[in-house]
DNA sequence: TAGTGGTCTAGACCACTCA
DNA sequence: GAGTGGTCTAGACCACTAG
């Protein structure tokens, strides 16, 4: 005898709101009702009802119940890509070159971006990243040699900085901004594009402890696309 | 005498793995070990490592035990936003006025995107979103009437497209695309910045049970940013 | 103030998979 | 085969908040 769990709960929760049986902010059962209906316990109904919250199908208020979300959540996970897996996931060869590695004065934006106060020069680093030889995106990036001293003598032939930092300050926190900009000269030359043209661009920067590690910007050229679901 | 919390214990566990007790991709201590630890019962120590799980920064397999990741997957939870509610939390006064509304023939690209067979009419909608009477996004739409049938007599003065939508067909899925392109003439015109200008472009689909329901495309003068934290 | 979700416990059995 | 996570149960108490 099978038991009834909460994934199977979930899911018959999930159709019967899909179809309609609950208007949208109308109030559903409570997990006592469920539990006697599904012949379960509330713990089993309340994991089930607590992923659908965490979707944002619903949402549950101590003593107010739980209601079908007026306005559904279109929430997605998103994953922040590492190129050299894009290149690779769209068959090509990945590699990449390193263009200007330097310590460098901040511009004005990144000790906005990064925080900072003082005015001590950054690592200033630019990666040009190549599927099958091709020029596939730029990175510019800052880093901040207070937080990770050695990044001066890091060898960076085998692996991107990315991934260098990544393995070197594992678990930092992040902010991420997208946009679009024209390409100024410089960018254009390096990715071999017009001047002027469109380019996707991803900032971000990372934190460990109130201290920004580093910041970097991502360029693509207007063929790229990056597509998710919800 | 408080009891302790799949809270507590998350953040005690996560606190030890940033701090590199255990290197990337090291296993950690087994559910009864940290429930022996933190004085809890086994369910709760499962809980908080099941979110850590979710968050990207552990793996569990059965018998494998769990283990840190040795690429930590930086994943953020990202909420599509709602025009209307970007320009309200910005301060300025929304509005938003139609500029077309009426049946065509679809385009290859949008017969690709929305998996169409058969060369119906589709309805074509561009809108112009204002804040505080100035240009702040252009969505361009496609609505497939096999599906919304109401849409030909929507009233769409008050309220918008997309949300009109939202509320009518509430719980389907979608794909997303983010992509930077040049304005061509008319979108500089309805957005009143330069052709060849780049733009920020967002692309959703939405389905119902296989079938696409609709297709746009926002698209966000280069001064537009979207943030988010990972 | 009473109803609802939030959470803990202790014990149990199961499913997967590593060795 | 055995160790580890996955999950269910039944009961309990608590925290929040709508009415």
């Amino acid at each position: 005898m099978k038991q009834t769990t909460h994934h199977d709960v979930r899911e018959a929760i999930r159709a019967r709101i899909v179809s309609g049986e609950w208007g949208l902010g109308e109030r559903i059962p409570d997990e006592n009702a469920f539990a006697e209906q599904y012949g379960c316990a509330r713990t089993t109904v309340n994991r089930a009802i607590r992923a659908l919250a965490d979707e944002g199908i619903v949402e549950r208020k101590r003593k107010g119940g739980t209601r079908v979300r007026p306005m559904p959540l279109r929430q997605a996970q998103l994953t922040i890509p590492i190129v050299r897996e894009q290149v690779e996931a769209s068959g090509r060869r990945y590699d990449h070159r390193i263009v200007r590695r330097e310590p460098r004065t901040p511009d004005s934006d990144a000790i906005g971006r990064m925080g900072l106060s003082a005015g001590g020069k950054l690592w200033w680093l630019e990666t040009i990243h190549l599927a099958d030889g091709r020029p596939f995106a730029l990175e510019q990036r800052w880093v901040n040699p207070a937080v990770v001293p050695g990044f001066a003598d890091a060898d960076l032939s085998g692996i991107s900085a990315n991934e260098w930092l990544v393995r070197t300050v594992p678990f930092s926190t992040g902010t991420v901004a997208l946009s679009a900009v024209a390409a100024d000269g410089d960018r254009a030359g390096l990715l071999q594009v017009a001047e002027g043209d469109a380019l996707f661009a991803m900032e971000r920067t990372t934190w460990l402890d109130e201290q920004a590690v580093t910041t970097m910007t991502l360029y693509y050229p207007a063929d790229f696309r990056w597509e998710f679901s919800l």
